[in-house]
DNA sequence: TTGGTTGCAAACACTTTGCAGCTGA
DNA sequence: TCAGCTGCAAAGTGTTTGCAACCAA
């Protein structure tokens, strides 16, 4: 997929922090089980935005016993922690962004499907246009714009 | 509201886009029935974007045996005729933007659960910024954006 | 008359919840 | 040990569909 370039090189200070949410999980009482485990696998494998039946049928993939409640009760999990953050695809379908590191929107092309990733930088034409105009203050983060790609035009 | 006035020299030509719709239905070969027309009251009471359950609650206060599935398939109806359009509001849910005369998108704000519409105006500057930046051709009527209204910051 | 419509109920897809038993620390 | 976790099954949303009866044209 024609997604937004990954940080080749400077990347990202220390351990990834999905090694931290091992740590993390433990530091809170809470325990670090199989299940836990093969869904951190699945996660720290994609990138971007994932919806939750996918993660599912992923975790399914390594663990048939895999349990959708298990699944949503882990991503609950997760997101108190910071790990992933959930929002609404452009079908209305619960979507979770995985390390949200750096804040951004989406843009979803009718043409073929894909969905893009909208850089702060380019967000923040938005961002500053709706504050200055109607004093509204966006939070990129919960925002999906719809469209063409460059290669769908009509 | 805005323009709307298709003021035809000859004949048929009824005040309200709503009023066309009777003969735009019969004129398929399709029926106009008490609960269309319920409905049908229902919208044009109202502007701009309702979910579908809120359009089945205002329908039952009218007409008590109003039924889900009839609405859905009346605003499936609509559609086709270019009365509505439907897309998915901040929580994932069908919303329906009643008579898109005018593309806009929306703004909601988490602080007061409030939506407000973002003028092709002030959206004029996203569709630009995207345009010249990636090549991407925004549909206006499908942006929702969230964030903070001016009366709502922390 | 007759095909589009309706209401009902059941099916749906996705997500949440209650609970008894299991298990990681 | 024992609170946290899991699996299951059942409940809940909101939306769609199958079907026999119904009714607008």
């Amino acid at each position: 997929m024609p997604h937004a370039e990954m940080n080749a090189g400077a990347g990202v200070t220390g351990p990834s922090p999905w090694d931290q949410a091992v740590d993390r999980i433990r530091a809170g009482g809470l325990r670090w089980t199989p299940q836990r485990r093969t869904l951190i696998e699945v996660l720290r494998e994609r990138e971007g935005h994932v919806t939750a039946t996918e993660l599912i049928a992923r975790c399914r993939e390594r663990d048939q016993t895999t349990t959708p409640s298990t699944v949503y009760r882990t991503l609950d999990l997760l997101e108190d922690l910071g790990l992933v953050r959930h929002g609404h695809g452009h079908d209305g379908r619960e979507e979770y962004h995985i390390l949200p590191q750096e804040v951004h929107g989406h843009l979803y092309c009718v043409g073929c499907g894909t969905t893009w990733e909208l850089r702060p930088e380019t967000g923040a034409v938005i961002v500053e246009a709706l504050a200055s105009q109607l004093g509204f203050s966006v939070d990129l983060s919960h925002v999906t714009i719809s469209g063409r790609c460059a290669g769908c035009h009509d």
